[in-house]
Order: C-alpha cells, then structure tokens, then sequence
RNA sequence: GCGAAAAUAGCUCAGUUGGUAGAGCACAACCUUGCCAAGGUUGGGGUCGCGGGUUCGAGUCCCGUUUUUCGCUCCA
C-alpha cells in the first residue's frame, strides 16, 4: 500500500511537472479541490471528451446531444430532491468523532421530556386504578406541569431556531441542555455547520429582484427538462437518448485524491429513454456497453469491474458503477443506473405540464422510463493517467518515465525533429510538420542529444517520433520511433501520414465498438 | 468536519545548538557531440506558504492561518 500511494504521488507531480494538471489558483496557495488542466491536460481531456461523444452520436442513429446551462430554474432541484436532502444541521462531537444531526439531538431531548410525563402518569395510573383520567392528570398536576413548560420552552427555542436557521442557536440549545453524545458521552462538541451540497448564488442584478439559483449538481436534470423539446423537435421516437458534457459542481464536505473528487467537474451523461418494463433490458445492454468502451481503450481488462448497488437511490430501480483499478484501490469511473420515471414525474408534477409520450406503435401514452449512463471526465483522466505511467528499466540499467497513454487519447501525436541543428535538417523537418500538422497535434524539437529529447516525448505520451537525418535529404525517408518498444523503423515520409493515422485516428478505435 | 504530518527555486531535496539562503536536475544563450536523457562556458530564477510574536538577529523557537497528504467521518 504505501509503495502505491508512493507511485500515486508521482503520478500527481509528474501531472503538474509536465503541464496536465495544475492545482487552481496556485500562486494563491491553491483553492480546495479546484484544479486546472494545462496545455497537455486539456488536449487529452478533448481527446476523451471527442471519443466518448462520437461513441454516443455518430455510433447511434437514436441518440442526440444537447449543450443545457449551468443555470436553471430553481425548482428543478426541488423537483430533483437535491434542496432538501441535503438541507440538515450537523454537529461533530470531538471524543467520539461522530456526526449527529443537530434537530435530531434536540429532538431527543424533547422525547425525553415526554418520557418523564408518560413516568408521571404511569405511577399516577398505578395509585388511582381505574378510574384515572389521563388527560385530566396531565392538565392539572403541578410536576407535569412544569416538566411540560419546560419542553414547551426547549421546543419554541428550537422552532424558532429551526425555522431562522441560526445554527449558533442550535448549539446554544445543545449546550444550555447539556447534551451529551450517546456514544461517548460528553459535551464537547463542533459548531452546528450546514452541509449544503449545492453552491448557491443570486441571478438579477439587484438585491431585492434577485432570485436564489443553484450552480447544477448534475448535468442529468438539463437533459430530462428538455426531453420534449428534443424528442418534438428531433422527431425521436423511443427508444432514444439525450447526450450531454458538461461542468457540474458539488460542495464536497471532503474532497481529495487529487482530481478524483473534485468541487467542480465534468460529466458526460447519457439518458435513455425506453418503455415501461423495458427498462432492466436496457439496463443490461448499456451495462454491456459502456464496459465495452472502456476496454477498447486497451488499458488492461482486469482493472475494470462492476460494482452493483445493493441500497438504491430513491429514484433508481437498478444500479451498477464502472470500477477503475487506481493506485488507491477500485474506483467507481462511471455509473449506470436505471431511473425509472422518477425525474420526468416530478419534472411534470412540479411543472404542471405533461410530460409524457405518444407511443404510435402501442397507441397509448406514457411517461418513458430512463436508464442513465453517468462518467466523471475528470476521473476518466485519471484512470488514463495513472495506469499510462511508468517507470521502465531499461536494459542498460537506466530508467525512463514513460506514458503509455491508449494512442488515440495522447495529447501530442507526433514529435518531428532534426538529428542536428545544421546542414538544413531543421528547414527539412519544418516541412514535414507543414504536411502533418493539419491533423494531428506535433511538436517540434531540436534542443539537446536526440535520445533526451526522445525521453522527453515519452514522459509526456507521444506516441511517434519522427526524426530527420541526413539521409533524408538523400531520398526522402525518415525514421520513426515507436513510443512504447523504442523500435526505430525507417519509412518514406510518403509514409508517414497512413502509419500514424491507423494507431491514432478515433475512427478505428470507434470501429472496435460495432 | 475531527486527528496527525508536511510546506525552502519549475522538480527532488539539504540547511547543524537561531547568525545575511544551497545542491542536483530543469530553464535560457553560445560552443561541442550526434539515434535513446544528464559535455563545456555563462546566465535568469527564492522577501524559505501567509500573518503575528520572542530575540540584537528567525528558514530554524512560539501562536494563529492557508494549502496539501494520510487516517477517521461523509458520499446522489
């Protein structure tokens, strides 16, 4: 374990070194769980981006993309459960290390008072037998009385606290109270802190018209909201699905493992929307699928594996997530998760328009069933990242860090450069990434010994090397070094062009797939 | 959020009992070599995360704070 979360740790530096991955703000120490990719991280995260989204709308007839906003209108997250599932006060206490619900601490307390009456009237009940009036008893005798005022008193505290959402109250009320943790029994507690999920922020330019908005906590609800303005216009008929990327944001309480959990990311969602009792099947097919897309990639087919979800989500009547092997462990990389109707339901009850579906072949209307397809880009990256790298050793002893990034997915293509900077190899060189450049991403470099800069290439993934000798000016030939067996061949630069484009157009990978 | 550890050049790190900041790599220029990284010369780059305090003097000691990592906790 600690020589794995060694090898992340130089998978994260390597990240920054070379331009991948910068944490956000960094000359301002940072801001938590935000990064930034740089030049060759958004290259590849493009090329990700490019190879998922072709998988989706070019592969299938029945399925379109939509680009929704970050903003939408505020009740679809109460429509969606996202305000108030995550709307509660909690308190950590410090010994036990445990988290409460505030309101439930205090509600307790309040049974307790309860208890001590329900006690009062038991004993009373024993002495007067049965003609004892419970209710009477609870009216009029004084301990019960003051034992009621006082829960009268903690419950007004507590209403008004709640309902002002003073969270320094509730924990006045904890302390005034003396509630003590059950597990360990003492006083010393947190703050109260309310854990809101959702970044929230104000739309109109001043105060008094301004409307609280919601920054998306899923790209998800951007699609469903649209489900008739896509399937009217594009004339969809179901089964069919909504394609989506976008940016989503998520006030994680912890967030860590570098770009793994992050407070702002990018998902890439697919809703399918299928038949009333139709919806298991195509859970299984999109299961099959998606696993499928990740394996064509070639990164190794044991590092992948299912992880079905016992405990559902209110919403979903079958889940599974897509498992990644990172240097931390299994990592869910993708969901896929069967929704039922639940969103379009609510979408309707909270909208007031109907959403449903005319179905011409079985002549009646429905509200479609929905099977996600949910991937984190960003954890997707990663995946990528950490299982390119290594640190080789080579025959004569020395070691190169090498990225063995799935060709189609590397941010530079092809590195052209001159054997020497003299005798017009570099004018030689620079006509070659003339011809090149149009489609592929190139580098040229002609500082330092041939091998470092060959290293150099390797250390950022680039899976050709194309370098110019003084034979070239001869007959036109090359040589070009293979990334990951360090062969050298020698080529015309006629060549070039096919041997390249078979290994890292996204057309043969997407080929695999059908 | 709780607990622990850490923060010195782009990277990896050194810096003794407090005494005016160092190395290697990387980067730039020039020379040299020329097919698997580390030849030569020269140069640029750090108010030692930030803010206080103790001291004649703080990278070093103390307090606070921010960020990161690990463990716990949480997780749509």
């Amino acid at each position: 374990m600690a020589k794995q979360e060694d090898s992340f740790k130089k998978i994260v530096s390597h990240a920054k070194e070379y331009g991948f991955v910068f944490p956000s703000s960094d000359i301002y120490d940072g801001l938590g769980a935000v990064y930034d990719y740089g030049q060759l991280g958004v290259e590849m995260k493009n090329n990700i981006k490019r190879y998922w989204w072709e998988s989706m709308t070019l592969l299938h007839e029945n399925i379109v993309g939509i680009d929704s906003a970050i903003f939408m209108h505020p009740t679809i997250w109460k429509a969606s459960g996202h305000v108030d599932a995550f709307n509660d006060p909690l308190i950590d206490n410090r010994d036990s290390k445990k988290r409460y619900r505030a309101d439930v601490l205090i509600e307790d307390e309040m049974a307790k008072f309860d208890d001590k009456i329900e006690k009062e009237v038991a004993k009373a009940a024993k002495r007067f037998g049965e003609s004892f009036d419970a209710e009477l008893f609870k009216s009029t005798n004084p301990r019960v009385q003051e034992i009621a005022q006082k829960r009268e008193e903690l419950h007004t505290r507590f209403a008004k606290a709640m309902n002002d959402n003073d969270l320094a109250e509730l924990k006045q009320i904890i302390l005034d109270y003396e509630i003590v943790d059950p597990i360990s029994g003492t006083k010393n507690w947190t703050d109260v802190r309310q854990f809101n999920l959702m970044f929230k922020t104000e739309m109109g330019s001043t105060s008094e018209g301004a409307m609280n908005v919601y920054l998306r906590p899923e790209t998800a609800q951007g699609i469903f909201v649209n489900f008739l303005n896509v399937q009217k216009t594009g004339r969809m008929r179901i089964p069919f699905g909504i394609a989506q990327i976008g940016k989503a944001f998520r006030n994680e309480i912890v967030a860590r493992q570098f770009i793994f959990r992050m407070r702002e990311f990018e998902q890439m969602e697919m809703q399918f929307f299928v038949r009333p009792g139709e919806e298991l099947d195509w859970f299984a097919k999109w299961k099959e699928t998606r696993l499928k897309w990740h394996k064509a990639l070639g990164m190794g087919d044991h590092k992948y594996r299912y992880h079905d979800h016992d405990k559902l989500a209110h919403y979903a009547n079958a889940a599974t997530d897509i498992e990644f092997e990172m240097p931390f462990g299994f990592k869910e990389v993708e969901g896929i998760h069967s929704r039922t109707n639940f969103d379009l339901s609510q979408h309707e009850k909270y909208s007031g328009k109907k959403i449903q579906y005319f179905d011409p072949e079985m002549n009646q209307s429905y509200t479609p069933y929905v099977i996600e397809t949910s991937i984190g880009v960003d954890r997707m990256f990663l995946s990528v990242l950490c299982s390119s790298y290594e640190e080789e050793k080579l025959e004569n002893g020395e070691t190169r860090v090498v990225l063995h990034l799935p060709k189609q997915l590397a941010p530079v293509k092809v590195a052209v450069m001159p054997l020497v900077r003299k005798d017009g190899l570099p004018d030689k060189a620079r006509e070659i990434m003339n011809m090149l450049k149009f489609d592929y991403a190139c580098q040229y470099d002609e500082k330092d010994s041939i091998g470092k800069r060959y290293r150099r290439q390797d250390a950022i993934g680039t899976p050709f090397c194309v370098t110019v000798d003084h034979q070239t000016l001869e007959d036109n030939t090359v040589t070009i070094r293979h990334r990951d067996s360090m062969a050298q061949e020698r080529i015309s630069i006629s060549e070039l062009a096919g041997i390249i484009d078979s290994e890292v157009s996204l057309k043969n990978l997407l080929k695999s797939l059908v």
